[in-house]
DNA sequence: GCGCCACTATCAGGATCCTGATAGCGTCGG
DNA sequence: CCGACGCTATCAGGATCCTGATAGTGGCGC
């Protein structure tokens, strides 16, 4: 059982597999966002925020995992180019609603065309039929990992 | 076909939950390695060594998806636990062979059995034989994304 | 033999995200 | 009324990995 090592012990776990793929397909996404001088986390809070506009920040954080505290310089790049409004006066400790503007809304549309074609099935090597089973394998994932939502 | 936004639009790209599937796991997976002191590169690394003894640095980078200037200071630690050692002169421009000692292979092992737990169906929330299809779908995306290896 | 070249390791600086600590706001119980 | 508490934003410092540039090594053709 604890005989030689081997490179294969660990291809056939599932989660392990799953991070090996997602550092190759980030890096591809990377390049992908940089076309639009975004970041995928960048883009993540567009979508968010198209989805469901007047969130705050902390709360736009949960939302793409990751902290409150990598929001600000992220956001506040988003603000200069005029993607996003910060809706209210702030402050320090006051929350502070985000929107996106019609630029930012355009620029994610944008994306998201690239986005969509990055994730056909012929760009995945995969049928159509397969490349919607991963997809639903992988929410199954997503839910048991994080059973709140 | 560009009316309102839903946060839906997203949800059945592969890739794109790929990546937030990842990224939850992979919070899990360096709390995981975290028991060992390692980083899940490290154990990358170490794994690596283990299949192919000798390998150096730069090999052992591509290997394990980062840049060979990433490399240098993740062995340093390595090296300085006793997990690894150089074998050779080493030197600016001469290529380093990397060794896994006695102690390397323990903690290797340790962390493996951690691993594996990690990875079994119940944690996942699928069954065997899902755990099975995502795992075969997620090495064709790999494939597919990596045609040389 | 000697310069060119592919490769390796390393230095320097930057981007991103993290943990821990600090400060302002609003509510709710006493 | 007011102090405790929970929440929000922010400051400070660190970890990790990146790009770009520098330097040493060994092989190859001329």
């Amino acid at each position: 059982m604890t005989g030689e090592w081997s490179e294969q012990r660990l291809d056939g776990l599932p989660l392990w597999t799953l991070v090996r793929a997602s550092h190759l397909v980030g890096q591809d996404f990377g390049q992908l966002f940089a076309r639009h001088r975004l970041s995928p986390v960048q883009f993540g809070v567009l979508a968010q925020l198209a989805a469901a506009p007047g969130l705050t920040q902390t709360e736009l954080a949960r939302r793409v995992l990751v902290r409150p505290q990598s929001m600000a310089e992220l956001i506040g790049g988003l603000v200069e180019r005029g993607l996003l409004v910060r809706e209210g006066p702030g402050g320090r400790g006051r929350p502070v609603p985000l929107g996106l503007t019609d630029d930012g809304l355009a620029l994610l549309r944008a994306a998201e065309r690239d986005v969509v074609e990055f994730n056909s099935p012929g760009a995945l090597g995969l049928t159509a039929a397969e490349a919607g089973q991963l997809n639903a394998l992988l929410h199954r994932v997503i839910a048991t990992r994080r059973p709140g939502a």
